[in-house]
DNA sequence: AATAACCTTGACTGATTGGTCAGGTCTGCT
DNA sequence: AGCAGACCTGACCAATCAGTCAAGGTTATT
């Protein structure tokens, strides 16, 4: 009974546990996010995912190894979106559309944000490795796209990596801020609020590298 | 000797009280913002300003009480930034004016930012109240004088809220992000760089809610 | 049914950490 | 000089936490 847990169809082992490692990732992400690494501990995961704390050992060797691997699902994550940012398109099209995925993102993952956010404040001591080689590869192409775009006169002159930099931290604000976001709200964004924010960053966005990036004329 | 400590001069009592407790939340800001909250430890600070751990304790009764006062300076500087979005200038020349010094806040005081960006991040456990009152009062004065623009039409019609989470979110992403940044950019960012960040900012911000704030013509 | 492999868990441990305290030192004042 | 009050600190707790372990339970395979 113990291990048919709670609403959980019962599958193969594998898949089992597949699915008990899932569930600890999760707990974890949030514990993580809400405490920092150094706040965690591994009993509040355990609560959090409702197992014994010897049982997160069985399956993660160590709080780091855990950690690690959390942080390692969230920059998963962040790379599927950042395929959204097509080197194909037109700025616009591409832009509008990679914001808005980003927008999406912290919305949905506010938790796997924040962990990141907190790894990269803390000078990456995991992930550095990331930055260094996957993280700056991308930065390389997309800069180059941009580069590109400027040099056919599409969008206005300006430093790429500025210009990437703003769209991230916009973007990541809505989920690394959300609390404060949230205060001055007096309480969560509506749908509402998350589609007029991603139409207000993107408007700005375009609209200030030169792009007629409004839904109205200009 | 010990208390004549290093080169500083001595003074008066109070004085010299004064200035050991400033080195302490200067290793303490330091300590706090790279380790986080929980994983900060009083010996880390101890070492960073050189002083036995139970001195500490002599100055900040406890862990959190340290804490809080890094945190209520680091609040208090950032208010006094926040006056230099001055409500009677023009739009163009108070958002010029408040990204700029908020720029200028995220190189200089890095882990100021980072602290504060820890503590929103992980639901404002201190700094609630501060939320509530100082910041929601500073914002909404800042939204009217924003829609007040608006009305005259002195600058595209924008969410005000949008605007200002932007300004925000991107000015400290170059002190919370900053170590993802110089990796991306192979070290530190020079004088120049930080001249031309500030300006692109500026410049795609003022123009993408419809000022003409680039350097250069349309 | 027997067996081996896998999973679960309460109880335990060594190490770390926030905080305390007694006894010592220094400073300013009379 | 002598005293009171402020300051300093090594040594010491009690609590907490990551990680261990042995014993027991479950599942798949033959």
């Amino acid at each position: 009974m113990a291990q048919t847990e709670g609403a959980e169809k019962a599958g193969t082992r594998a898949e089992m546990r597949e699915e008990t490692e899932r569930q600890i990732l999760d707990a974890a992400e949030v514990v993580f996010a809400e405490a920092g690494f150094g706040g965690a501990t591994m009993q509040a995961i355990a609560d959090a995912c409702g197992l014994p704390k010897a049982n997160l050992h069985y399956y993660f060797s160590s709080k780091e190894k855990l950690y690690r691997q959390v942080v390692e699902r969230i920059f998963t994550i962040w790379l599927e979106a950042a395929d959204s940012f097509e080197t194909e398109a037109a700025p616009e099209v591409a832009l509008r559309r990679y914001i808005s995925r980003k927008m999406q993102l912290s919305r949905e993952h506010r938790y796997g944000s924040k962990v990141w956010a907190s790894e990269v404040m803390h000078g990456a001591p995991i992930v550095q490795d990331y930055l260094e080689t996957t993280l700056r590869t991308w930065t390389e192409t997309r800069i180059a796209v941009i580069r590109r775009w400027i040099d056919a006169g599409a969008i206005r002159p300006v430093d790429p990596r500025w210009l990437l930099y703003m769209i991230w931290a916009t973007t990541q604000h809505y989920a690394d801020f959300a609390h404060q976001i949230e205060v001055l709200n007096h309480g969560a964004l509506s749908d509402a609020q998350w589609t007029e924010a991603t139409d207000t960053v993107c408007g700005i966005i375009l609209r200030g590298i030169g792009l007629n990036g409004g839904r109205t004329g200009p």
